[in-house]
RNA sequence: GCCGUGGUGGCGGAAUUGGUAUACGCGCGGGUCUUAGAAGCCCGUUCCGAAAGGAUUGUGGGUUCGAGUCCCACCCACGGCACCA
């Protein structure tokens, strides 16, 4: 036999994987399914190097083992190829970026060929492909439909290099993420997607998330950022009287400490507040402060992270905030240390229990009261010498005696807050809110950290964004209708408030009070409308209904006949049976009987908005109302429960709003889809926050597919983390002719429980990719969007599980072999195509496994990969010694250890491990002269996944016909894994003295007996009998002395 | 600052979850083969000590017959978040 040539055999074998289709994936079988997926990379211009592999490596030993085992195993790869880097990659070397990809792309392939992966390459997916974005775009249009997009203006991350905005989890220490620019705030037109209406979900649903690491889960509950509070109006006062009309005029600040309220010692707002643009009050030191405004603009987010330690800020004067709790006026300041984009953009400060305000106070003289006792110091237990002092009117020492110079309460009782006074802050902070609910000057608020996710970029390399924009539908001139509820009347909920807005825009809006409102009948009030209507129902109509008034909407429609613009239904009862309670008066308000078809012809446009956490109508009847109306389905988070606030406030509803209005927005046609990205010669960034795209006319002007009048594309394209985000659904898609069909049947074959449900409600189990390996870097990005994209696709009924993957497992960087990162910028890159032509794929294979754990960062060492060619050539040079007459009966036992050790190593991704034994056995192998037909089979079967062109030569040479890849994983017998004799461990006081071999079923007494019998054990008892012997079966006898 | 992860020989790391610490590999030392080198092969290799023996899992305490593993306090490294009210 000649020697271990990896070469040779590399090339053999991968040739005969491909010419055979051994790694074909059928989408249905009798086998149980198994899908292993690995982060798809983004084929650089670089290549790969060597420690891009190692994660496909590990999912490929475990897909082999898995088929082994008998599963049918879907194992693919593609790649997120549009983006930034592939268009600052192909700008630098002056290509188009669908050229540059496609080598990248070709490259990427070579190389990962090389590696003998098991993927079927039937079934490669490429986000850029039209056909693949077709589906991308498709999902982003659903979305759309069902308000989850909207457009915006307001200031955000733009990064001046790359010429475009970014999404807050594109940036990485105030820069960008991608070139390293300091990222600066800039207004921009975009297109944002309601991410944080799934805020709740993603949070609660890391729970379902048992089989992903824990640092992950706290990491995504983190960037969530959920936080339990109350919105606090503060009346806004001039300090004396200005001569204009008196205007009421409030700002109203978001706290997680409503208990504190009594210790409220001033106000802030951020440099953003729109109470600084308001011209109302006169601001005495107006000048100051916009200098101030000016001058914290200019700041970029750098800068103000940095100052971070020094507070700046100036009071406005001219105007106070009076405390609602006491009617205490206090100061109002303008600091940047209040965000503009987090809750309210204003706070209320209590420097006596916040480290912040305490700065703040402190550096600006403010008064500090305490309002909190904290728990160490609870009367009882230090009532001295606090509690002489703490009556009396000196806060500011108060707080500095109590708390020292560090002012964190996080819990304690109230004190000097009236009604509050003695009470655990927990309560307290339940009483304050109840009591601000009552008064109607504030109410329970959740606020979450997680933004939403700004999703267009000013660039050229990435989907379009498949939206038509026409002039004449934005500015055409509607007449509403306002219906409310049951109980309710005009001046009521959201309706003065849209009124408002409505009218600003040139609308014209009736808000009429309906007859009869608590105790409503449908039938008469739709009459109402329809004869006391200052407007014709027409063509220029739009009905908003809210509730009950959905009902009296829909019998408006019913009996007119002609079609109006737009009906909007906010929450609106479809049957009367409600989540909460009954409401005996709205089920006699009319028979519920409707004429769907007819509603749906006359209501023109039909958007039904129901809310998405605590909805009153039952969530089946929208869905309902959507079929019946061919509606599109809004599920928001309403500002206040049910679109209502309980005070009867006038409330403002901004979904509504978004839902009533014309954009002259309009989605492009099914049919027109894909909307294919035009080739251009010129598709630099324009920097004016334009895309490229802008300029292509012939692309940008259409059709309105609406009014057929001219109008003009969306220019801007979609992020890179659009395509990533449901790629993994992508590869279980059926193709015809390079179309992806979406087959719910085999989608859910892969993802779901391996059995097809027919509808969402049969789903069974949990589902997911069953295992989805990749860095960590992906835990506040991709992983956040996919689990978004995968619960919206839930929610259309598209998929039949709400979270995409069920196990992850984070893997460790490979580092360079002087322990930085691998990179161009140190050249201490090493390609694996080096590696491979040195020492063979399978010798990397193995050494990348071997190296340390899978999760943890660990440098290159080349000897290592010298070491793992070593041992495959031992196992190599262990096959001339088989002996088929030979069976191996001392040296079953390590055999079946290794059989169960690499099988549970393997399940649970220890392969440096896994290795391990088998290096101990291969060992124990060669110290024997002849080997049997037994022992090397499995042999070869459990090192096929790691080495497995070796081990297909292996099978081959053990007269094997099929790939090994066919073979039956090996089984252990666990009888054959007990030893007949072990060693004890004898201890003396703690201390190892002497060892000795027993049969492995050794008595109790026998054991302690023997142990005692030793020598060693005697000399070291000195003649003293020992107090206590303990025996711990099977492992050691401990001697007490 | 907050959250998370980790700290074991010269190096990468193992340790059945409270039971012989340093498996396996690399490196190093010695030997063997060879004209020589490379590659093999054999032996050794936590530290101190000639040995007997002693010490040792970031540091200091504790629980236990017994602690790398559990508890308390602290130090260091890496990763994430960072004025989030």
């Amino acid at each position: 036999m000649n020697q271990y040539h990896p070469a040779k055999i590399e090339k053999k074998w991968q040739k005969y994987w491909e010419k055979n289709k051994t790694f074909k994936t059928s989408d249905s079988s009798d086998r149980p399914k198994f899908y292993v997926l690995d982060m798809f990379p983004y084929p650089s211009g670089a290549g790969l190097h060597v420690g891009h592999p190692k994660g496909y490596i590990a999912t490929d030993i475990v897909a082999r083992m898995k088929m082994m085992q008998g599963h049918n195993v879907l194992h693919p790869m593609g790649w997120d190829a549009f983006g930034l880097p592939a268009e600052n990659y192909a700008l630098k070397n002056k290509m188009h970026p669908a050229e540059s990809t496609e080598k990248n792309v070709q490259v990427f392939k070579k190389q990962l060929g090389l590696l003998g992966f098991t993927y079927d390459w039937d079934r490669e997916v490429n986000t850029t492909d039209p056909e693949y974005y077709r589906w991308t775009q498709w999902m982003f249009i659903e979305m759309y439909k069902r308000g989850l997009v909207f457009e915006s203006n307001e200031p955000i991350n733009w990064c001046p290099s790359c010429k475009t905005g970014l999404a807050n989890e594109d940036l990485d220490d105030g820069k960008c993420e991608r070139c390293g620019s300091i990222v600066e705030q800039k207004p921009m037109r975009q297109w944002v997607i309601k991410i944080t209406d799934y805020a709740e979900r993603l949070l609660n649903d890391i729970d379902k998330l048992t089989e992903w690491p824990e640092p992950i889960k706290e990491m995504q509950r983190n960037w969530i950022g959920k936080s339990e509070g109350a919105l606090v109006k503060f009346a806004v006062i001039p300090t004396e009287a200005q001569g204009r009309a008196e205007e009421s005029l409030s700002i109203e600040v978001f706290t997680t400490r409503p208990d504190t309220l009594f210790g409220c010692t001033y106000c802030v707002v951020a440099p953003e507040h729109e109470l600084l643009r308001n011209q109302k009050f006169n601001i005495k030191n107006q000048k100051e402060v916009n200098e101030y405004i000016a001058n914290a603009k200019n700041k970029t987010v750098m800068e103000r992270t940095e100052l971070a330690k020094e507070k700046t800020g100036i009071e406005i004067q001219g105007i106070k905030a009076v405390n609602p709790a006491n009617g205490e006026q206090v100061p109002i300041f303008v600091a940047d240390y209040v965000l503009g984009n987090y809750g309210t953009g204003a706070i209320m400060a209590v420097p006596a229990h916040d480290e912040r305000d305490w700065e703040f106070a402190k550096k600006y003289d403010l008064p500090i009261r305490c309002v909190v006792i904290p728990d160490a110091y609870s009367v009882e237990s230090a009532s001295k010498p606090f509690s002489d002092n703490f009556q009396k009117d000196q806060d500011v020492e108060m707080t500095k005696i109590l708390l020292g110079e560090k002012c964190n309460v996080s819990g304690g009782i109230s004190t000097n807050s009236d009604f509050l006074n003695g009470l655990k802050t927990p309560e307290a902070k339940q009483k304050m809110i109840t009591w601000l609910e009552e008064k109607n000057i504030g109410k329970k608020k959740t606020q979450y950290k997680l933004r939403d996710w700004v999703f267009s970029r000013q660039r050229y390399w990435g989907e379009p964004i498949p939206l038509v924009k026409c002039e004449a539908c934005a500015n055409k001139k509607f007449n509403y209708i306002l219906i409310h509820g049951f109980t309710s009347n005009s001046s009521r909920g959201f309706k003065p408030w849209l009124k408002t807005e409505l009218e600003k825009d040139g609308h014209r809006v009736w808000n009429p009070d309906l007859p009869n409102t608590t105790n409503p009948n449908v039938n008469e009030q739709a009459k109402y409308v329809l004869e006391n209507s200052p407007f014709s129902i027409d063509e220029d109509t739009v009905l908003v209904g809210h509730s009950l008034g959905g009902p009296v909407t829909y019998r408006i429609l019913e009996s007119i006949n002609k079609k109006i613009a737009r009906t909007v239904l906010v929450d609106p009862v479809v049957r009367p049976r409600f989540n909460d309670q009954d409401r005996p008066e709205v089920v006699a308000s009319c028979d519920w009987q409707f004429d769907w078809k007819k509603i749906k012809i006359n209501g023109g446009k039909i958007v039904v908005l129901g809310d998405i956490h605590r909805p009153i109508i039952k969530k089946e009847h929208l869905v309902e109302l959507e079929k019946n109306l061919g509606a599109d389905l809004w599920w928001v988070i309403p500002q206040n429960y049910h679109f209502s606030s309980r005070g009867g406030a006038v409330e403002s509803e901004p979904a509504v709003l978004r839902a009533s209005i014309d954009s002259g927005w309009s989605v492009v046609d099914d049919e027109e889809l894909p909307l294919e990205l035009p080739k251009v010669k010129h598709y630099e960034p324009s920097g004016t926050g334009e895309s490229p795209l802008a300029t292509i006319e012939k692309w940008v002007n259409t059709k309105c597919p609406k009014c057929s009048g001219p109008a003009k594309r969306e220019t801007n394209t979609m992020p890179q983390w659009a395509g990533s985000s449901w790629y993994y659904l992508a590869y279980a898609m059926p193709r015809v002719k390079g179309k992806y069909i979406w087959d719910k049947k085999v989608i859910e074959y892969w993802i779901g429980s391996g059995l097809a449900p027919r509808s969402p409600s049969e789903a069974q189990g949990e589902g997911g990719v069953d295992f989805y390996v990749g860095g960590a870097e992906h835990a506040t990005r991709h992983l956040i969007y996919a689990r978004f994209w995968h619960k919206f696709l839930f929610d259309i009924g598209m998929v039949a599980h709400d979270e995409p993957f069920k196990r992850l497992q984070n893997l460790g960087v490979i580092l360079a072999e002087d322990g930085r990162k691998m990179s161009k910028r140190w050249n201490n890159v090493i390609n694996p195509n080096d590696i491979v032509a040195r020492f063979g794929a399978d010798a990397m294979r193995v050494y990348e496994m071997f190296m340390g754990p899978f999760d943890q960062p660990c440098a290159w060492n080349m000897q290592g990969v010298v070491g793992a060619k070593r041992f495959l050539e031992k196992v190599w040079d262990l096959f001339p010694r088989l002996d088929k007459n030979f069976t191996a009966d001392a040296s079953v036992g390590i055999m079946h250890k290794t059989i169960k050790k690499v099988t549970e190593d393997i399940s649970e991704m220890k392969f440096n491990t896994a290795i391990s034994q088998l290096m101990i056995w291969v060992n124990e192998l060669r110290a024997q002269e002849k080997t049997s037909f037994d022992e090397l089979k499995n042999l070869t079967l459990l090192l096929a996944p790691f080495a497995p062109h070796l081990c297909e030569e292996l099978w081959e040479m053990l007269d094997q016909k099929s790939s090994v890849v066919n073979a039956d994983w090996p089984k252990y017998n666990p009888a054959k894994i007990q030893d007949n004799e072990i060693t004890l461990a004898i201890q003396v006081n703690g201390k190892l003295r002497d060892t000795i071999v027993v049969p492995f079923d050794i008595s109790d007494t026998d054991a302690k007996d023997r142990a005692l019998a030793s020598e060693k054990v005697q000399k070291w008892l000195e003649g003293r009998a020992p107090k206590k012997v303990i025996y711990v079966k099977g492992k050691l006898v401990s001697i007490v002395a």
